[in-house]
DNA sequence: TATGAATGAGGATTCATTCAT
DNA sequence: CATGAATGAATCCTCATTCAT
């Protein structure tokens, strides 16, 4: 049975759950093995069973962590049929909420490790890719339908996820100046120049 | 005289430097006092001297390094009065060189911590601050000369700002896809458009 | 049914033979229940069943070694009439095969165990008086056929039985000084020495 | 002064030995860095700030035992002509004392981690090679006095080595059968069957 | 019998920080 | 100012042993 055989599997996403929760709050730094142990509700031996080193344990976190982000993305999209809903949604989904926001604030941990761990960095361009992927995707189709135009689709595509990162760092730091709105508002028009998109 | 009263804040420097040099090279993570005491030619103990806790001493990096970094850009900024000249300038300062570039692994770093020590957050707000400013600044100078236009220039200053700040990541972590004349030709083609500069 | 009977027996048995192949390969240090376990067949769980403590397991796997040994002498001596071939026979199993061998390196693990631990101390022991009693047994069994001539046989005996084993350590840490062909002809030529054979 | 520059050695010794005694009592399994660290009078990083690994603390370990082993027998031989005398001299010395003999059993230590160890069967060798030279030369120095005789010096040598060896274990591991004076009396009696020696 | 997930005590190692010199 | 030996708290990781299934 599908309980059963999930069992393992389970308790070993609570474990990348809280070390992707943890991180998120107090940064990689500080995470230590024996306050995901308590977080996951397990012994510290026991997250050493599933997880052989911490940065397995990292790289398993931001794993999950963007599998849940790919889902929702995916889920969302399929929601809308118009172009712009399309895109609108897209960037609603990668900005960050808000200052700390905690999957943001991963982000800048697994950026830091990825420039000094082969390994984080593979992930983290596998996952780079495939968000500024989705955004290629979303303008083409868009294009496709001629409700949007652009004489380099792919740059678009370029300037508007690196401008969704940007502000999103801004944001996340929370220097008080940037708000959620003004992100939204500031890519959004920067797509209707960049698009062609009629108001 | 002046090479008196310096020699304590050239060995202060010297540690300093040092230990920008290493947090952009192996990560803030892997800093020990002993290597940068090494690197920066003294004992540990006397780094120890000069900075009582690790924490003063991250702080202090991100300064100087930023200081660095203010300083070439007025520097470069007085040599040209041409306002494209001047945001192209500004630009190629603030951009990362290329892969691993290690201003920009240390500013992974600084946002990281910011996200967690209130301390590097509020030195990292007043940075990004006077980054966004100089940018602000360049845009209005520009269209005062008429060089420039647009309908809300803080806007477009926040737009270019964050775009180079999102393409800079993506050419730092080396994804190979994105190359520094790539970043640059997308952050000032973004502004030819947002600021309607002729060719 | 002797099968039924032995299917228990015979699972306590791999695991004895693992651990004793394991030591004889990697050291007791490095001895861990789960190898001995997967070298077994067998999971964790149950080699504990069978051996409720890991020095339990050392002291079965040293016994188990040691009457494989014992089994061997005495199916070797008997098939030999002639004392001087009991003799050669004799130093012949009991000499290290050479560098590395497990069974003598399984040795060294015993003796240094056996400093510190009674229970190793007293099944140590037991073998070491053994293996000497073969040596004097076989010199004894000379005489009486006016084989070999003593004055003091039992002192022979400990002389050769010493003898092979300080030239086995010799030759089981592979210095490379000393060969198998070496270890025989010195105790053998000694023992003609000691015991007055003719050539 | 030789006393300033010994501080950091003397210390450095106190740790050494303490880890010779330590393991000399009670196994190297059992040994802590903490014990040493307590029996040397020092804190336990500071063990490690001398030693970085247990296994090098091992090395040493031997090195210092054996390095007074070493200006003993040079020292003790020194104080005969006689070439009996010598080799009496030398039994003495390298026999084990009697039953538990922490120089024996170190070296039961040793013997087992050189089977698994690369450098610590490098420096066994070496020690190895060293013990088993001196017996040589006491042999030669013997024939060459006209005070010993045998046609394979070299071979005379390694058997009187080899039973030193062989015999110190039985009488360090205490089975009781063998005493010190017997262990005396059957080397140098086969010393003297094999060298020609007139009683 | 048999499994293997789970535990938790134990120990090595690291490293910022202190301080006598 | 300068050194570097010395400390000891902090933490990761190992692994024998237990136990529910």
């Amino acid at each position: 049975m599908a309980q059963r055989r999930s069992k393992g599997a389970e308790r070993e996403l609570a474990v990348v759950t809280a070390a992707a929760e943890l991180i998120g709050e107090q940064g990689l730094a500080s995470l230590r093995m024996a306050d995901v142990a308590e977080r996951a509700g397990m012994s510290v031996g026991h997250v050493t069973y599933y997880f052989p080193s911490k940065t397995e344990l990292l790289i398993r976190a931001i794993r999950q962590s963007e599998e849940q982000f790919q889902s929702d993305v995916t889920a969302a999209l399929a929601r809308h049929i118009d172009p712009w809903s399309r895109l609108v949604t897209l960037v609603e989904l990668a900005a960050a909420e808000g200052p700390r926001d905690p999957g943001w604030l991963l982000w800048f941990e697994v950026w830091a490790s990825a420039a000094v761990d082969e390994s984080v960095a593979e992930v983290q361009a596998q996952l780079e890719g495939w968000w500024r992927g989705q955004m290629a995707d979303v303008i083409s189709y868009g294009i496709e339908r001629s409700a949007f135009r652009a004489d380099h689709p792919e740059r678009v595509g370029s300037v508007l996820s690196a401008l969704t990162d940007g502000l999103s760092v801004q944001l996340a730091l929370g220097d008080g100046t940037t708000t959620r709105d003004d992100l939204l508002d500031l890519v959004l028009s920067t797509a209707r120049d960049l698009l062609k998109v009629a108001r």
